[in-house]
DNA sequence: AAGAGCAAAATTGTATGCAATATATTTCAG
DNA sequence: CTGAAATATATTGCATACAATTTTGCTCTT
């Protein structure tokens, strides 16, 4: 009655959810760490119940990986799933841009144009994890401009866990990616050039890739890192 | 130590789901139908956590839905999802397929073809919703011999939706597609010819599309409908 | 002192009780 | 008899207590 009578069933989990899936994005927690169920439960003032609930739904975003009777932990996804994951986003996202820039509206393309300059004010401030976070948010844009939800919604996920592969598979440590691919896209999205956009979302996403370390060690350090995670 | 000692932690929770999903699949439940907790867990001898658990998974897969204090009803996907669905299936199954097609074993091929097998004689005894599971489970093989963990994931998601958008909106009761354009694919990918299975999985699916009504009722039909769903 | 075995502490898995919300039933005015 | 308000019932939301499992620390032996 006052201000905002309790909120809505589930909606505390829900909350969870989202303020660790910012934290995972932005690179304020790292793939191995582990989430004990009473720590969150007291930083939430939730019961167990809703935070279990909240690291299920988390769990099946991928973003964390339960072991039965020894916790939750931020997931670390494998070279292959970190392949796995532009490899699907490469079938997805070319094809949205497509649609996307047959559908842009003007608003559209100023939303994109805020969004990339925060992007770049972000960057310019050496906030790699905001940064990187608010360039995951662009390619959501893109998606939601195409109009197709199910398709935004498998895109989300993707570039959710995308997050974790470039934590732990990015080369260069400070140089974070301060191309113009994105502003390349928003003019061939505001051209209404389908083809183009389509193009430079396919080449962005290749590039992204190869910005990846992604070869085996295959010798110690592989299995130390390994015995370390868990 | 005599037979099998208690399932897993969380082992119970993924059985419940594995049965709901089979009996969605079947259409064994029909879209709209309420899933009462304590039902649930009379039927499988669980507390209410774990089947609460289940629940949610069913609910993150877009098979349940889940309304605050009201419980959980089967999904009954709108007309808009249903093209959605359809529309991913679009984009990811044809390039699978092609992919699939270059890298089939002649085991993976012998797998396929016990499986068509199977899937016309439930069609043969009548046995509709088998037969629907089984016509699923045939896209997910490929998806599987295209050995894209990822995206064989996000196919699952998709073609287990699709269970519910048939049930929902297939046109004729009775006839069941007895096509044979799974009997094509399997030759298409057993030749390897990978741009044929690519062409014919897009056609496949267009099929399926088009064997769909989805046209809004427009008139009192549907809101009652929409009104008997609640 | 190093390592195996064992006990104690901490952590997760599950059931259940209580509170909150929605649904069904009854009651009563018109 | 109709319709709305009020009560009763059923169902879900959540916290918590207890059981099972893992992890840690200790002891005792070699």
């Amino acid at each position: 009655m006052l201000k905002e009578l309790r909120k809505s069933p589930g909606g505390r989990a829900a909350r969870i959810v989202a303020e660790l899936t910012e934290a995972i994005h932005e690179h304020r927690m790292a793939p191995g760490m582990k989430l004990g169920e009473d720590e969150v439960c007291e930083i939430f003032g939730v019961g167990r119940t809703v935070t279990r609930q909240a690291f299920q739904m988390l769990a099946h975003e991928q973003l964390l990986t339960i072991e039965p009777n020894r916790g939750a932990f931020v997931a670390q996804p494998s070279i292959r799933e970190a392949r796995e994951v532009f490899e699907a986003r490469a079938l997805l996202e070319p094809r949205t841009a497509h649609s996307a820039a047959t559908r842009a509206t003007p608003e559209d393309i100023e939303t994109l144009r805020t969004h990339v300059t925060q992007e770049h004010a972000a960057l310019a401030a050496g906030q790699n994890g905001q940064a990187l976070k608010l360039s995951g948010k662009f390619h959501l844009e893109i998606a939601a401009i195409a109009d197709q939800g199910t398709i935004a919604e498998i895109i989300r996920q993707l570039v959710s866990r995308s997050s974790l592969v470039i934590a732990l598979y990015w080369r260069r440590r400070s140089a974070m990616c301060e191309s113009h691919a994105h502003d390349a896209l928003i003019d061939a999205l505001s051209a209404q050039d389908a083809p183009l956009a389509e193009e430079l979302m396919q080449g962005h996403l290749v590039d992204l890739l190869s910005l990846l370390d992604l070869h085996e060690p295959s010798d110690a350090p592989k299995s130390l890192h390994e015995a370390l995670g868990r």
